[in-house]
DNA sequence: CAGGACATGTGCATAAAAGGCACGCTTCGG
DNA sequence: CCGAAGCGTGCCTTTTATGCACATGTCCTG
């Protein structure tokens, strides 16, 4: 781009003087002495080779020159002015999020601190049932879910991609280190299943041990109790990063294989029109600068 | 008005580093290290209390405030940039200018210099003859013309009002100071008139002393002749100070008196269109200001 | 896997910009 | 004629901005 732009205290300091015809008055304004003024108009022409103001009798008064850029230098303030009020306020208002309880027990609800320390005013609430909530009946302002295929809506952002790895309590591979196991030997531990696919099946081929996998615990759990099973050292799961993310670095539980896939992503849902209030725009942005990593790989 | 804006050269550091999403190449572009541009934006990040990147493994990304914020800077800044190359181009064209013999020589040409000087790539063409050219059919681009009830062309700006005053040669009033004559003494000396109408009736109506106007010199004088009779000593001339300002502070002529009135005014009129052309655009600026002083009592 | 290029954060010292103050000048109003 | 309003300017101080060198962590390459 390279643009070249004028010093902008000088500036700052020409526009508040053009809008009064006055030094002393943008001096006033601007909380400095009119000699400053003074200097960063002076400095200005100089640097313009311009003539921006002409000396009246009593004072000063713009030129043509002066007025013309006046003209257009003030509204350049005016939205600076405006965009950057919008970190003065205090946002105020309610957000409804409904998301899946495990992501919700596992990876957002260790963050919330951090929003409420954000916004204060904003009084979020949070669904995490079993039943999902209908947005589209206003049963909440957002949702988080995970889809196989992606999300109808095309526009409902993506959080997570969510890719799967295998996870196992330490006591159940207690001289793992991380990616040393074999697929083989992996595939003959109790697998753990939490979603409705087989994806264990899936995970075999996609290790070079198709068929392997061995059909015994054929009960298949809800996703939390599958991850209970898992921390328990009951078998291993096949789950994603973000999931496991406190749990591993608490040592509760170790991944088992660099050998993952994508079986779905997480995305935002957003209802008809709640994007308007600010509540629920900042909770969104938030949401999303806080899974940012979860994307590209951070 | 009483705006409160961020500082502006961590603005600048901010809007360069999140148009690059990289501080090093901001750095670049503003001809700084990167460690400028990493202390700006952290200033900025502390005083707008918001996270405006987040870091990657490698490199910063712009946060969705971020974003948002540098959305509404980046055309701010383009704007100021925009408005700020009027003063860096040189303007080339040709300038075509009609104006009356007496206020050409006295006033205009005696200042064309600084025009020169400013602009020396713009041909200015000066008609100053006694038929004055018709804008309308293209003679010229601008005209500066006496008008004695205002231009029809409500939008032809004032240059003059052109107030008139009794000016004569020293020789012709060897012991006056500026003021002491008094108004009858002065109208026993030869009257030159240089317009239309006997404005000296109405300078004698103004001054107390109607009726006392001596019909002698009813020969009258085209204007420049008119002024060359007064610069001899042969009469005393009812002009305005603009023309005469050279030949007053030269010492050639002396004002009268503080009687004088408005009899009209000059205005300066344009062309169809021909406000498009930066050169004259530049030219009517220049003029507007440099008459300024004749408007506003300067 | 070692080494180097990239990309950023930070302590420290310095250069540059901004600002204040006091004074001078001119005009205007009483 | 004096004082206040407005602006310009020299001189000095304070605040910003910046550079440099180094540290950290990542990514790439051979």
């Amino acid at each position: 781009m390279a643009r070249s732009l004028p010093p902008l205290n000088a500036l700052r300091a020409f526009e508040a003087a053009g809008r009064h015809e006055s030094f002393s008055r943008a001096a006033d304004e601007l909380n400095v002495s009119h000699s400053a003024i003074s200097r960063h108009v002076r400095g200005l022409e100089d640097r313009l080779s311009a003539q921006l103001f002409r000396d009246l009798p009593r004072g000063v008064a713009l030129t043509q020159a002066g007025a013309r850029y006046l003209a257009a230098i003030t509204p350049a303030f005016d939205r600076i002015a405006e965009a950057s009020e919008m970190f003065t306020q205090r946002p105020v208002g309610q957000v409804r999020l409904d998301t899946e309880p495990l992501f919700a027990m596992k990876w957002l609800i260790p963050r919330l601190g951090k929003f409420y320390a954000l916004y204060p005013d904003i009084d979020l609430r949070l669904e995490a049932g079993d039943g999902l909530a209908d947005i589209a009946r206003y049963e909440a302002d957002l949702a988080l879910r995970f889809f196989h295929a992606g999300p109808k809506d095309q526009t409902a952002p993506l959080i997570s991609d969510a890719p799967i790895y295998p996870f196992a309590s330490p006591d159940l591979v207690p001289d793992l280190k991380r990616g040393t196991i074999d697929a083989n030997d992996l595939l003959k531990l109790p697998l753990l299943r939490d979603r409705r696919e087989d994806t264990w099946l899936m995970w075999a081929e996609l290790a070079g041990c198709a068929g392997l996998v061995s059909p015994t615990p054929d009960w298949r759990l809800r996703a939390r109790l599958a991850y209970e099973a898992a921390l328990a050292g009951q078998g291993v799961l096949l789950t994603s990063r973000d999931i496991t993310e406190r749990d591993v670095a608490a040592g509760r539980l170790v991944q088992c294989s660099d050998i993952g896939f994508q079986m779905g992503s997480y995305h935002l849902l957003a209802g008809e029109g709640v994007l308007r209030r600010s509540a629920v725009r900042l909770f969104r942005d938030w949401l999303l600068d806080e899974s940012a990593s979860l994307r590209d790989g951070g």
